[in-house]
DNA sequence: CGGCTGATCGTG
DNA sequence: ACGATCAGCCGA
């Protein structure tokens, strides 16, 4: 048995809404900034073959179009991969890291302007998800020290996907009408709970490595 | 907790 | 070649 209880590291016990209602577009149809913050608390569900998983959404970054350097959309890179983010608000984009893992953003905006929100962390909704996540876990690595799992469940955007059998299958989804693959309304955040810092990873970004464009709670 | 490193492969 | 990363290992 985990010592689960440090994994709810600011959530109140019963804050989670049990059955939220799915965000529509007008959510995502923003920029996207105001989308990532607007999405902490908020609960990612996924039809998996466990079953559903959900997960409330602790951690986000924003890509913020072509003029950002911290992009894949840098300088008006629209190519196959990055298609899904120049989709409307509420489009998956799902992509291969580092030859073994993967991403997950959700477009922002409207049609032709590539912002979105990358997912970085989630903690479990419920008990029944956080047992499929360990499963999802456990299955993908059969040789690894269970105890490296813990509460580094979901806890970035790589794990974050494992946990939740997040893969390019599910990319360029419009996450506000599939029956599979959507977001919900979650907790009630106050800005104040609200914390931001720079965004990981991108240190070749030059003086957006600087932005304060990550959000988490 | 912080820093370092190898693993691994689709994309352009 | 190059990553919007991770796990394991090291030292503090």
């Amino acid at each position: 048995m985990a010592k689960s209880s440090t994994d709810y590291h600011y959530i109140r016990q019963s804050s989670v809404t049990a059955c939220g209602s799915r965000l529509p577009r007008e959510f995502f149809a923003r920029d996207g900034i105001t989308v990532a913050k607007e999405l902490l608390g908020k609960i990612l569900v996924h039809e998996t073959s466990l079953g559903t998983v959900r997960g409330i959404i602790t951690e986000t970054e924003s890509y913020m179009g072509e003029e950002d350097k911290g992009s894949h959309t840098y300088s008006g890179k629209r190519t196959e991969r990055t298609e899904p983010m120049y989709h409307q608000g509420g489009t998956s984009y799902v992509y291969l890291i580092y030859g073994m893992y993967s991403c997950m953003n959700i477009a922002a905006m409207t049609e032709g302007i590539p912002q979105a929100v990358l997912l970085r962390k989630v903690e479990p909704a419920d008990e029944e998800s956080r047992a499929r996540m360990e499963q999802l876990r456990r299955a993908k690595k059969p040789g690894q020290n269970p105890e490296s799992i813990g509460r580094h469940l979901a806890d970035g955007p790589g794990k974050m996907c494992i946990a939740m059998e997040i893969t390019r299958q599910d990319n360029d989804i419009d996450m506000v009408t599939s029956p599979s693959f959507y977001v919900t309304e979650g907790l009630t955040v106050l800005p104040e709970q609200i914390r931001e810092g720079k965004r990981i990873g991108i240190d070749y970004a030059e003086e957006a490595a600087d932005y304060l464009w990550r959000f988490y709670l």
